[in-house]
DNA sequence: GCAAATTAATGATTTATTCAAG
DNA sequence: CTTGAATAAATCATTAATTTGC
């Protein structure tokens, strides 16, 4: 299925050249764009020169607006994105062990020496700040789920800001 | 449906009769099991470090047969299947976030005046700085929706992994 | 009602990325 | 440039749901 044909209905480009309808807050990439964005992510490019910015802002105004700024920061966020997550592992993994997902002999292992110690990345609870500074329109996955981006220390409930569903069962306690 | 009465051992459907002290094709978690896991997912949980993993585990093992890499591959997949199914329905959305990006008021500036200089010079230390300030800790689940990594038409004839400078693909060539 | 046949879910593996350290 | 570590995507494989004919 085309996402991307749906997915134009993004802002009505028709208001104008700058202005933005309705919200002229901050740029909302199409899927198109964020696709070919991340391709060029993936395909190594990093830091894209002036010219190079000006053409794929130039491209992907074919599939909405877009300014060469925000290819700019576009680019700039995620690399800085990349970067942090992956500090952040290894920071964690300070006594680090490693998953071994290669089961197919672990039926002799014992799992608990492989998960023995793998330490899962500390998630402070900065989500709205990070999303928000995010220009990708990835908030999706995170706003349905009950709790967002969480993905650490279940057991300090104090920690927790559960929005809609209620503290955790008692049967969680010991984690 | 599970009656819930089987409890111990795998859900006796199937062949085998329920029997999973001799051999056990799969683990096949009870309705208790579930509820639980889902739970935990439901409060955040999406990667648990080995030491909830042991736990979690140890706990569900009242409910039934269980063990750890069940409970690693139950996250690893429901992870992925939400994320799956999320993005099968809102490819084409758009989450408005009204935040003002940094960026200030450029709308006036020339991008290329603008960028002529950010990029090679100091400017994208700025863009840095704010994400230090605001660090993307709930990053997880956000950024692999920004890095799709479906077969695009782009066919990934350029996912030769240059870091240095971007072969790009069909699609890129105007750069 | 009941199994055989078929389909849908989901557990378990493999593959391909990423960044960064060596 | 190569490799380590981690993980998400994609895939394989098996079980449960369900449909169907009797």
């Amino acid at each position: 299925m085309d996402d991307g044909m749906s997915g134009f209905c993004l802002k009505p480009r028709g208001s104008g050249g700058g202005g933005c309808g309705s919200k002229c807050g901050r740029w909302n990439p199409t899927t198109e764009q964020v696709r070919v964005l991340t391709d060029l992510f993936r395909s190594g490019l990093r830091t894209p020169s002036t010219d190079q910015i000006q053409k794929i802002s130039s491209q992907l105004s074919f599939y909405g607006k877009i300014e060469s700024k925000n290819v700019f920061y576009w680019f700039q966020n995620h690399k800085a994105r990349e970067r942090q997550k992956r500090r952040r592992v290894s920071v964690a993994d300070h006594h680090q062990q490693h998953h071994e997902i290669h089961y197919r002999e672990d039926h002799k292992l014992s799992s608990t020496k492989y998960f023995g110690e793998v330490n899962q990345v500390v998630e402070p609870e900065r989500v709205i700040e990070t999303l928000e500074l995010f220009p990708l329109n990835s908030f999706n996955e995170c706003k349905e789920l009950a709790n967002p981006c969480f993905s650490y220390n279940i057991g300090i409930a104090a920690n927790y800001q559960f929005r809609d569903h209620p503290p955790l069962d008692l049967r969680l306690s010991f984690l």
